[in-house]
DNA sequence: AGGATTTACTTCAGTGGCTGAACTGTTTTC
DNA sequence: GAAAACAGTTCAGCCACTGAAGTAAATCCT
């Protein structure tokens, strides 16, 4: 991405887009590597993490930006692997809400825990450029956001 | 992605990581938007857009890091669209170079002038903090680099 | 020089992530 | 209490991508 040239009047905002889209490149990749190490698909992981605590299958869909199908799919894929169970929704009988099982929450762990461990670029940064970089990502964040949602 | 908790002894750097990831996906979901934007594909846009200058086929797919075959496919969509053409390498007989037409010239263009103007992030910082922030991702640069290759 | 090996691309069959439509059962609405 | 909206499932199908087998050209090795 470092050989994108176009006439474009902001050359230091192309700049940090470039960096940025090299980052999200490569933190996808990490992503990727990271969960075929412990033995799962991306959406698997993606899941699995996003289950912290019990959610509805439709609000992991939405989380996924994905279609309701799909996660049943994933659902029963990490179902059948022991990963997590389907719970009826107490409060409305139409729904299921998905929770790990101990074997998952350890997987959980496990996956967090060598997702942030070897996460690239941090590890170069000493204590201040950290916390000017967090706290720079932490003013970007609102338009970020906003620019996530469909 | 915001709500990822797990025991770790550095919160400043899992925030840090948070939020590239949720830069991560901000900017995937921009750039598959743009792209669907003017007519492509994401591994369409990706090649358009790797083509400022002739290459081989082989070049491209080590830049997508994908298998030949694939980009085989990709060239001949973009090829039907009369977006590049295939000429011999005149070093290599063997090999074929993909060069963009004046449409894909275009076409490519007009893709990454949307791409860097709607791009999110870098819109709300000022301009000290921005080229902060680009000292920063520089610095972070190396090793971001060297996680990316396989 | 020339036969064996490697290399660049193509073709094709198959996998896996994901969508969209049709269906079941439950809740909400008026 | 019937109609509409909703949560999840099933299924057919699309598209990105891989891996193996094939063709043609370059390189390697005496």
């Amino acid at each position: 991405m470092a050989d994108i040239r176009i006439d474009w009047p902001d050359p230091e905002g192309q700049e940090i887009v470039e960096f940025l889209f090299a980052v999200a490149m490569a933190l996808r990749a990490h992503f990727e590597e990271t969960a075929t190490d412990v033995g799962l698909t991306v959406p698997q992981a993606h899941t699995l993490i996003h289950l912290q605590e019990p959610q509805r299958m439709g609000e992991v869909a939405a989380h996924l930006r994905c279609e309701p199908s799909h996660v049943t799919a994933i659902a029963d894929s990490l179902e059948r692997c022991g990963f997590l169970r389907r719970e009826p929704d107490p409060e409305d009988r139409r729904a299921k809400r998905l929770l790990l099982t101990h074997r998952g929450q350890q997987l959980r762990d496990r996956l967090l825990a060598r997702l942030f461990e070897r996460a690239p670029i941090i590890s170069v940064l000493d204590a201040g450029q950290r916390s000017e970089l967090l706290s720079l990502l932490r003013t970007a964040q609102s338009v970020a956001g906003a620019d996530t949602r469909r």
